[in-house]
DNA sequence: CATGAATGAGGCTTCATTCAT
DNA sequence: TATGAATGAAGCCTCATTCAT
């Protein structure tokens, strides 16, 4: 990993610690659930010894909601940044959102991070509240102003915005899903681009006034 | 400790053992998932001792596996068996096609199913590759045969409808996945009824000729 | 420990595993203090395996305050029945509640309790109340209705019972704690029976009206 | 963190450390017991380092002989001064012994020692030894020196000076162990002077020729 | 001298699994 | 068949101790 000349026994690194527990917890906890990740293996991913990451978190639950938080927050922010800027038609706009969406989940850790939600929010109920809070809605508030947008400037017919936000959100989130758990034992796998085109596609021929 | 003569009422019959325990383990991997479900609350539930689960299944793994293939299968027979006596429209036939399944999933454990699958598909592959099969592979096909008799027929315009199934399926899973994991804990919970309909319509208008 | 004929692979005793843990985990405690003491030992000790202890007991805690309460009160109504039936004088009465005092004690694990109590009262503050409300408040009693028996009866002279049942008690448990820690290191280890015969003829003296 | 260039006020000499660290165990050993007591709380509390700790002592085992050693000594040779210079009466001497030791433990941190002691002797042989042979014979010796005189100078009655020391020592050791450990939790605490003078009066009423 | 990040052995606890009855 | 007491491997977490800086 660090292609440092000479290793001492260890090197003193206290300022990249946590961010390299929580990639290496990241990993570990997309492949094998929350209950299957032993922290031990965490620490030993990341290079250092079981008791170093106890100097860092306060054990595997805190970990794993600061693994949560620390990937999904900074998505939401770039992904609500777009927005602002646009100025094009608003089919554009949705495309843009859903295509760099997926650009940058499939980049970060976030696509496994639905994976987790969806199966630790029975476990972690004031996990799932934060995250309803903090992405789910503002993922939703996204999609209903995009929306509400194209009807007033007649672009999109008129339809049920707040029923309508979570079946547009609906595709985007199976993909990350399928990558993350079904997808990689699929005879034939999914094609992101082909699926994000036909959802695109779907979605703007739906809407269209 | 209860030593009575008689057993009251209906007497459990040995052969009913099997569903019972299936049925408590649906609902106990679903409510805790995988890991945090305890074979001895399995087989509480189930009104048995824990030995006696392991009369009937190898142990855990095996039993999860039963209750996904268990209660997976009759689902998919009953889907399939819609599509063949349909002589109306295609876009009918969609719809109805949506609504029977939600009217079928709600009312059974299969809701659950799919975010254990989500969940656990890394943890066992071989039951992935089954439940992808069995499952996904026959689900996506009915969607694609929808598809086609509908743009044979003109009643839909011309799509990729390999990459469309999997867009048209997305909304249906995700809300078996938000009424199981997100939606507990949601302020405002989805109302099935409404999103089915935004769906259909979605659907309906982005794929009319 | 036990000999029966022909030991199974383990042997169904549901009813004595509780004594024999008590047992075993009193015999540890006051040996090796409670930090010290593994479970593991106890079980061992107790001719169980670790996983054993935990279907009749919380957890260590749990054990630590089932030891102490299991030995303590017995000896209590066993001590207080001793007065109820007394009709001879003060004197012969606070001597016979010494010696059997002793003699009980040092039959039964409560010797190592009160070094138990003593060293790890501060860690349990319930456990202290308890012990405290339920042991020492009644000992103390006690002593008051002795003294106050001898006053009235003019056999003793008037003290100041409150402080004074104290400093009565002092002696003994003492001589409590002197046989669990100190002595066994003593060059010369204390007689008991010199030791007690002192305490009474100082006691005695010091009281005679 | 605090780097500033000029310690305020006194400067904090390497010389003064050593009885900084005794301080600081002194009181967490007692207050929380030998196991319990965590050597970055110690070091903390003496304002250093974890690491420094190790400078200028061994580890926790020898720590905590120090602390023993350390507080319990001066004490001692506090107390026998006292006797060379005494020329009234026994009863006066006893009273004085008595008064001055507790006046003395109870300002410094002697009275946790005796709960450790009992507490720790049997994890410790070679302290509890050391603490035999250093404390407690040194005391009992006084206390037979204080006996013989009386009983030489014919102002106390004959007893068995042996068995009597202890029982003459009990109460005051009791005491301590009690403003320690089980007091606390009592609702009514003990008044050391009611005790004392309780004390002193049996004695003196129960040796007096 | 002093620091504090890092280590890793060791203990408590859980629970899938076994098996004598 | 059915039971449930017993097992023991495995994981989380703590903390005494080390050592590069």
């Amino acid at each position: 990993m660090s292609a440092s000349a000479k290793e001492p026994r260890w090197e003193r690194r206290k300022q990249d610690r946590p961010q390299e527990l929580l990639a290496a917890a990241l990993e570990l906890f997309v492949e094998r659930g929350y209950a299957a990740t032993r922290l031990e293996d965490v620490a030993t991913r990341a290079g250092v010894s079981k008791g170093t990451l106890y100097l860092y978190f306060d054990g595997k639950e805190s970990l794993f909601k600061s693994v949560v938080r620390t990937n999904v927050l900074p998505l939401l922010d770039q992904a609500e940044a777009r927005i602002e800027g646009h100025a094009g038609s608003s089919a554009e706009l949705l495309r843009d959102l859903i295509l760099h969406w997926w650009q940058s989940a499939s980049h970060s850790g976030v696509v496994g991070i639905a994976k987790l939600m969806v199966a630790e929010s029975g476990n972690f109920p004031e996990l799932a509240r934060f995250y309803h809070d903090e992405v789910t809605a503002r993922g939703d508030a996204t999609v209903v102003r995009v929306l509400e947008r194209g009807m007033a400037r007649g672009e999109f017919r008129r339809v049920d915005a707040d029923a309508m936000k979570k079946v547009i959100v609906a595709p985007l989130i199976m993909l990350m899903l399928w990558e993350q758990s079904l997808a990689p034992c699929a005879a034939t796998p999914i094609d992101p681009q082909a699926y994000l085109e036909s959802m695109i596609d779907l979605c703007l021929n739906g809407l269209k006034a």
